[in-house]
DNA sequence: TATAATTAAATTGTACACAATTTAATTTAT
DNA sequence: ATAAATTAAATTGTGTACAATTTAATTATA
């Protein structure tokens, strides 16, 4: 591609991530509205139903976020219940995050959000597959 | 996928796009700040140097922005000096953006960021081409 | 060992993003 | 022709995002 041609928008390839991105968050509103959580909450209790227990730094280079970002949103989903933060003892810069009992509870409540959003999504299985591999090398070289 | 395998991180479709979308952005920052523009301005930059001219609302279709979104970042760009606001006078409902002279200057500034861009990319010319298509079919469907 | 350097969160400030509501203009229907 | 419905922007309020700075704790070094 050559000259103006180039700086149209229908010849981008970040405009259209960023508007599916978009778009797909949008779609999980409906859902997570009755878990009483938001996108990035969401992805948040993500890694807690897996990990029980997490730092700030360590759940923001999982998720891509910064203290500026977490701090709020951590503070949030305390007040609703779902997680407990306390500081470290034996080195009281870190904050650990844990995961309460109601967090946990969530889980369930969450199981079927995946299959729900998978259908919405106007993909083939293996096209799917494929896009899910094309981000993931993307990313690789990204985060430099 | 089953069970609670669906409810996990590297098991998810919309993350890798969330995160994609957000550090592509991240690397154009640099790029647009020599242009005194944020990536959402770029956007609107684009349409506007093949437009010349366009009321919001259709601005707001083109890219996936409602007016909440674009009536501030409008203000801003008109304060910069490269666009104009002004009423439809056959129907004052209408806020019609025209470029400026200063604006249409600007294009020729952003020429080379599209290959920069490109650049720091991690994917073949024929991959960048299926993500590309992978992505506008999941926008056909998800805007509904 | 006292000071410098580093680290982890929190804070500050700017800029989206969008749902929901409001305002004003125009169109439709009675 | 006028009230009701519709339309287009603007406004309000909440929630990210992130760069840059600050604060406090810890570690490394002169």
């Amino acid at each position: 591609m050559t000259g103006y041609e180039s700086l149209k928008l229908e010849n981008q390839l970040c405009f259209p991530l960023y508007v599916c991105s978009k778009e797909i968050i949008k779609k999980y509103k409906t859902l997570l509205d009755e878990l009483d959580l938001t996108y990035t909450q969401y992805i948040v209790m993500m890694v807690m139903w897996n990990e029980q227990s997490i730092n700030v730094k360590n759940l923001g280079e999982k998720l891509f976020l910064d203290s500026g970002t977490l701090t709020p949103l951590l503070k949030k989903l305390e007040k609703k219940g779902y997680i407990e933060r306390k500081r470290l003892t034996s080195d009281e810069r870190n904050l650990i995050i844990t995961i309460t009992k109601k967090g946990i509870d969530l889980k369930k409540q969450a199981l079927s959000i995946p299959k729900k959003m998978g259908n919405c999504v106007n993909l083939e299985p293996d096209e799917m597959i494929e896009l899910h591999k094309l981000l993931n090398k993307m990313l690789e070289k990204i985060e430099n």
